[in-house]
DNA sequence: CCCTATTCTGGCACTGGATGCCACAGAAAG
DNA sequence: CTTTCTGTGGCATCCAGTGCCAGAATAGGG
């Protein structure tokens, strides 16, 4: 089914659609990419020079998403956690906004193991680019403390943002003002946890105890060379 | 450099050692399954047989510690939190014990995208495995508060292991006690969150706030019918 | 001890994802 | 029009992964 050679190069779009296509009415494993290249005539040569991999195809629209989400965080000018929040958001409304794609692919991600840690790996890309985000913006010393809260509260967002979104992608036909309450009520559900962590290492030398144990004959030095260590290995508590 | 003949089945680990070996000092992908049949005298069919894959041989011995840590859970008496507290220890106590491929296998890791995305998927099949623990055990009703917050502690916790484990791994000739003071550092950081998160569901009644949006001209009984189903869909703030 | 059933193993052939190489078409630049 | 650059398709090749089958090893029953 060679599609009008008159044109030029076919839309990244139109092939992603054909292959979700294909891979539901057929399965993933048995969509081969000859066929994806007869079904769009895009040649198997140009389909692995674009896309990567057959996987990546499915992931294309979300690689898109994942830049955009990163462009605007880096361009931010918000409180830190606001500033993920609203990326978060920015997330849901990505998926909510594409069902046509989206909801198939949650389909075919459950029930194809290798595809979903495809997915597992987005999530995770989204997870380290929002803890970087607020390790770097957030005040405090360079210690591990901080990475470490940041990290956390990341791992909290994401995973807050995950149970929303999978409660649509099971039911997609649900009233979007559902969805977005959801949401609200998540991302309040993470501030509480997430805004004590951050603003802690701020009054970090309150309510800390430092335990060392270390071999009686060290010198000074090292001694101090160990707990400095130590304590920016991840912050003593 | 076929091995003795003699004995019957060659064991798992010595698969696996020199598969690491192989990977450390060819490149992962420069690595063939013949060559690593040649390498150990097990057939190539048999390597797919008994792993499944290239890249599960390099985490085989994960999935053996996986297994490991589910059935211990499963078998904990302790309150749910702390349960899921030893059951990291003992993931922490799996890699801190095993260094001869945890960490040539973090190297690779780091090296490569794909194995990344492994890696990554297997710590979320500890979160889900703790979110769920976290979420069968814990009281309350079967709403979605309960599961949004197992899932963000789950989250908290794996994110905070990840983070000393990274540390470890990253200079695994440090001292064990630094690191274990570090776990317990963080441990203790996610407990003040995670805490209080798994009580509010016990007095969730209190402190909420829900607010609705809907068109004027509805009935009664489809209001209640929209707000029960938005409450029940993750628990309004 | 022998014969049988089950399981594990290795060899073989084959599919299909993925890559390198090269030739060619079209657009941009001179 | 010529040159250059970029994207494309065809071709050959590599290698992971699978189905099939035959043979070895092991267990079990008489």
């Amino acid at each position: 089914m060679a599609r009008e050679r008159s044109g030029g190069r076919v839309a990244t779009r139109e092939v992603v659609l054909a292959s979700v296509r294909l891979f539901t009415e057929n399965g993933f494993d048995a969509t081969t990419m000859d066929g994806i290249a007869a079904a769009t005539g895009v040649s198997r040569r140009s389909l692995f020079r674009r896309f990567g991999s057959k996987e990546d195809i499915l992931f294309a629209e979300h690689d898109e998403l994942f830049s955009t989400v990163v462009r605007y965080l880096e361009a931010s000018p918000d409180d830190p956690l606001s500033s993920v929040f609203a990326a978060a958001r920015l997330v849901l409304q990505g998926y909510l906004g594409d069902p046509e794609i989206t909801v198939p692919r949650y389909r075919l991600v459950r029930a194809h193991p290798r595809l979903r840690d495809r997915e597992v790996a987005m999530t995770a890309r989204y997870q380290a680019a929002f803890s970087r985000f607020l390790a770097d913006r957030e005040g405090g010393d360079g210690g591990g403390e901080r990475s470490l809260a940041a990290g956390v509260a990341a791992a909290s967002l994401i995973s807050a943002h995950n149970h929303v979104l999978r409660s649509w992608l099971r039911s997609p036909e649900q009233d979007r003002r559902e969805v977005w309450a959801s949401f609200d009520a998540a991302m309040e559900f993470v501030r509480r946890a997430a805004e004590p962590m951050l603003r802690a290492e701020e009054g970090a030398a309150r309510e800390r105890v430092l335990v060392a144990v270390y071999p009686g004959g060290i010198g000074r030095d090292e001694l101090i060379r160990r707990v400095t260590a130590a304590v920016e290995g991840a912050g003593g508590a």
